[in-house]
DNA sequence: TATTATTGTAACATAATGATACAATAATAT
DNA sequence: ATATTATTGTATCATTATGTTACAATAATA
């Protein structure tokens, strides 16, 4: 279980949501070359966690983690994909759950829903960094963007669903090319090389890469980007829908 | 959810196990070059299911799984992969159970546990055909195997289950090689490459993929196999665990 | 001892990928 | 204007991987 937007505080017995189970979102933005993710800090205590969320009775799972992912970022249509569930005891751990109540001036009693054994599905999510409006919530003082190399110490699994999220879309980029949901409609080749240089943590051959992109045959030569360098101004890119 | 050992049929609120939240598994074996699905038959209906179960409350979801795989199959150690969680409301329907509790003696209440909404998640399993012994339980008639290619009408969504699942084996047996875990512990190169022919629906041709598969360097090669037929005798390979 | 069917792998052909080279060009400096 | 600089786009060649053909080895049978 995750930072979340709990419905009511003082419904200790979470009607309305599926017990046991939440939604827990990495979040992947790209700014100055850096792969970044987007964390939860918990009002009031050293606590920070990933987003997270509760699936309601009758809510698609995939719709509940769109909501969790909406609500942090403000935008509306976002690449979300379903990676792993984590369903181990050893992550349970009410300890953050009690002083994150507290702290807010809740007593929980023993049996509080939020204080029970949860198992959480993991969704990862590619935003443009640019357009992403972070939303805290009442619980949060505040939600702000992380480098992925310089994580904060994160509570219960975080980090460990982070590692699981980054090993997903690592395998999934040479694949599926899902890399310019972390990029503005427009970009240049230069732009997605860098994005997967960094995503893969390795420098790749420009040739190589531009004749590889190209054959996948889903991009589209929109216009060229004259940036006010002293060279040769490159072509800008966008998706083609398919 | 999923055909499954209930654990207490006259326990209408489902104590002990997790709410809402089920394992379906898709337990794959290899038999006359045809890929085999296990199946159960629930009793005095004309339902088919995959095999499924529940979560305890403090049971990791991993031992779930295995436990479903297990108490099907007889088998101990099973080669199990989380693939998929299907949890779209669309997959909500309450029927085949109110008929299985009916045809079991049970008039369930509206509220009864298993006729609430649920989230499966979803494992594959992949045994050694000759090792396993299909076992029902007291809610089923029986539990067999099904050739992949002539399935029956299942409950609900099992049948996309079962098409998610076996994508999921076709996308990682290139890369990782684990078909094995579908062969006895000794087989010869003509075994694997049909198995890997028929997980992945073509032919495949023999010099490359004999290079390919031991290029990886995970078969040892064990024996000579005499079959009795006129000709050369193949290679017998064990997987070289590492 | 010849025949048959299948195996193991060499050898070559083709395709994919890795690496180098260089012309094109947009801004700036002379 | 023209030269200079930095970067882009892509041609070209090198290397590796994969697809394909060919054939010797061999276990049973004729």
């Amino acid at each position: 279980m995750a930072a979340t937007k709990i419905p009511n505080e003082g419904n200790p017995t979470g009607e309305g949501f599926i017990p046991n189970l939440a939604i827990d979102a990495v979040i992947f933005g790209f700014h100055d070359n850096e792969l970044k993710v987007l964390l939860m800090h918990y009002s009031n205590t050293g606590y920070v966690a990933l987003p997270g969320g509760f699936i309601r009775l009758e809510e698609d799972l995939d719709v509940a983690a769109m909501r969790v992912a909406s609500e942090r970022t403000g935008l509306k249509e976002i690449f979300l994909d379903q990676f792993h569930i984590f369903g181990d005891m050893t992550r349970f751990d009410p300890e953050p759950f009690k002083a994150i109540l507290n702290a807010n001036g809740i007593e929980p009693p023993v049996n509080h829903w939020l204080l029970k054994r949860f198992i959480s599905v993991g969704y990862f999510a590619l935003v443009d960094f640019t357009k992403v409006t972070p939303t805290p919530d009442k619980l949060f003082d505040s939600c702000g963007w992380y480098d992925l190399n310089d994580l904060p110490r994160l509570i219960q699994d975080h980090q460990l669903i982070i590692k699981k999220a980054l090993e997903s879309l690592r395998t999934q980029l040479d694949n599926k090319l899902i890399g310019f949901n972390l990029l503005p409609d427009n970009f240049t080749m230069g732009d997605l090389q860098a994005l997967h240089e960094t995503v893969l943590g390795k420098k790749l051959l420009r040739p190589a890469f531009q004749r590889k992109i190209l054959s996948m045959g889903i991009l589209e030569r929109v216009a060229k980007k004259y940036s006010g360098g002293a060279h040769k101004a490159p072509y800008l890119y966008r998706f083609l829908p398919k």
